[in-house]
DNA sequence: TAGACGTGCTTCGATTTCGAAGCAAGTAGA
DNA sequence: TCTACTTGCTTCGAAATCGAAGCACGTCTA
């Protein structure tokens, strides 16, 4: 049975709140950077650069839904629109025959470079201006652990079945 | 012209995936609890803890919206249904006719009182537990400072139209 | 007091998002 | 091999979101 004494603290709850604003505020910061520098959304943004990380730079779709935290469907539309614009390419995968293959493309990559810099300036202005050395390392000793315990228990495509629950 | 040299090291790089991926993954472990225990979205959820924090149990449009980093069209959407649920009442504010003051209802924070366990034991269990009250304080130490960085530079509805003033 | 401008919220249209259902390809057991 | 069951992605319909435009009230200045 899970522990009951699951309250939140009120330091706790500061923590959450400012982590809960934080990601709005960088969200749309960057997302109106994004537009004007090269007319993408976050979403697509989050799909090339995983893709240009990426030593074969391509990933299933599964893989990318799960990386970038979207639902599948979500992944679907927009991966549509990222083809149409000829950013990447889709294909069925070597091998599974039901699977399909995302990659950048050349205009994919090239985007990525044009919208790079300002996107690292908004980052570094907005996250990391208040932030010494130290605390960057900090933040991120403390939110990795966090980021890999939520993969660990949330695992797969979100619902994992519901009966009569409710 | 802001300082150029804003390149982000690896670093901060993992520093602010880890923080894009933990929002994400969080946001949607809550919105399912929400929705299973009360039948709320954590958009709606976060107006009625406003609103239920608030001494005089209300607030005005604009400063829920800016609370909430939401839209002023997609408050007054979600305002409207939560009306209409019987959750929240809208009335004209006494000091300004234009502005319209939100209240919660007593089925209001009836329900608040109803989800509120399941919430903090989602929130409790997917950030807290890889973390120490050690972390919690210091996690809360350091994101607070970069929330009122970015409240301070973004400061009102999205642009504020550059005027002679820049 | 009048005209011009600023502010607060809502409406509108277009886009994006999600979950559920559907479909095709893989897998396991008899 | 046949027959379920699983898995990977897409389609579909409903809902949420946003920015721009619109509207009504406020404020300032002459």
């Amino acid at each position: 049975m899970p522990d009951p004494t699951h309250s939140v603290d009120p330091v706790q709850l500061g923590a959450y709140f400012a982590l809960i604003e934080v990601s709005g505020l960088l969200r749309h910061a960057i997302d109106q950077q994004l537009r004007e520098d090269g007319d993408l959304t976050f979403v697509q943004f989050q799909v090339l650069m995983r893709l240009d990380q990426s030593p074969t730079g391509s990933h299933r779709m599964t893989d990318l839904a799960d990386a970038i935290v979207h639902s599948r469907s979500g992944l679907t539309y927009q991966a549509g629109l990222l083809e149409k614009a000829g950013l990447i390419t889709r294909a069925p995968s070597p091998d599974d025959e039901r699977g399909v293959t995302v990659s950048v493309t050349e205009a994919g990559r090239a985007l990525i470079g044009q919208v790079l810099p300002g996107h690292e300036a908004v980052v570094g202005r907005m996250l990391f201006d208040p932030l010494s050395r130290d605390d960057a390392r900090t933040l991120a000793r403390l939110l990795t652990p966090v980021r890999d315990h939520m993969r660990a228990s949330a695992p797969r495509s979100a619902t994992p079945r519901r009966r009569r629950g409710t």
